[in-house]
DNA sequence: AGCAAATACTTGACTTAGTCTAAAATAAGA
DNA sequence: TCTTATTTTAGACTAAGTCAAGTATTTGCT
């Protein structure tokens, strides 16, 4: 661990070498989940350093920001290998999803418009198991909510049931 | 225009039509954007009540958001052909592509995880043309930059060239 | 056309996620 | 060990968006 940093020319610091951890055991995990994982571990840490740290090695393709949806970005180990990502609408879990098209054939857009492509992202949206179930109890109750859709959990205090399923 | 506000049960106000009309003309605008056209349409209008507004018509269905990698959230009229998106790491250009697969066979993941999927989004990320000219110019300069990549544009006051090349 | 109720708009404070800057601390090479 | 370059810290700042209370506009009804 310490050698992947030397080698690409990076200052070996406890900082980070907690951040790189964290972000491994904890993969989808937002930068303040990461902090709070790193001040476990290490006793303090500010939060700009694992800003920077996490920016750094996203530069150099260590680590992989997702970025998506309103919901603040979060970051996984799994590099070079093209997976992509199935979020619950309710919850905001996060999955990871092997390529349904093999290596990376679906970087092939139909018409580049000049583009030089280097990434495509595809993200599923949907509902997990549990947000279907829990949203199906909600709809037989006949109270009638007064306002906003009756599924969308507030977006208050997001449950950040990040999990990954790994296999 | 109202007809479409109208069977969907809102209120018919200048604001929403205006609102509507703003989306139209400038596809891929983010919030700031489309207030800003609004506000020459008609005179003035809160920037709460375009948030507004833009919230609604994405919950009927009329207006679709994309909300990715950082940049503010962007709205578009063309909802239900399942397109794509193709956004330049420059300047944050967004293009319409469409689906590389057909009608919407992308929306089959690999492996659902028990989950009930309703939307597979695609992300083509790469440089646009303008944008590739100006990374190679900036290259060839010998003036080895002091820190940070030289290609991205220091992401303060972001260009800002939306636009769509429908066809 | 006029009126009451429901819906929408305005204003301004607030929140969240993230960035900037300058000073203090730490690591690496001589 | 000393010097210099790089990191980390602290805290102010910014951008994008949300919340809430009060005011204004639409709409359906008479």
């Amino acid at each position: 661990m310490k050698g992947v940093l030397h080698q690409h020319g990076l200052q070996v610091t406890a900082q980070r070498l907690a951040t790189m951890r964290a972000v491994a055991c904890h993969p989808h995990a937002t930068a303040d989940e990461l902090t709070a994982d790193v001040r476990e571990a290490i006793g303090a840490i500010s939060r700009q350093a694992v800003y920077d740290t996490l920016s750094v090695l996203v530069e150099k393709n260590l680590v992989r920001r997702i970025q998506t949806g309103g919901s603040p970005a979060r970051y996984e180990d799994r590099v070079g290998d093209n997976h992509h990502h199935l979020i619950c609408r309710g919850c905001g879990a996060v999955v990871d999803i092997d390529c349904a098209l093999g290596a990376a054939p679906c970087l092939t857009a139909s018409d580049a418009h000049g583009f030089e492509i280097d990434e495509a992202e595809v993200i599923y949206w949907g509902r997990c198991p549990s947000c279907r179930n829990s949203a199906r109890v909600t709809g037989t109750v006949e109270m009638a909510p007064q306002a906003g859709s009756p599924d969308v959990p507030k977006k208050h205090t997001p449950p950040l049931q990040t999990q990954s399923e790994d296999h």
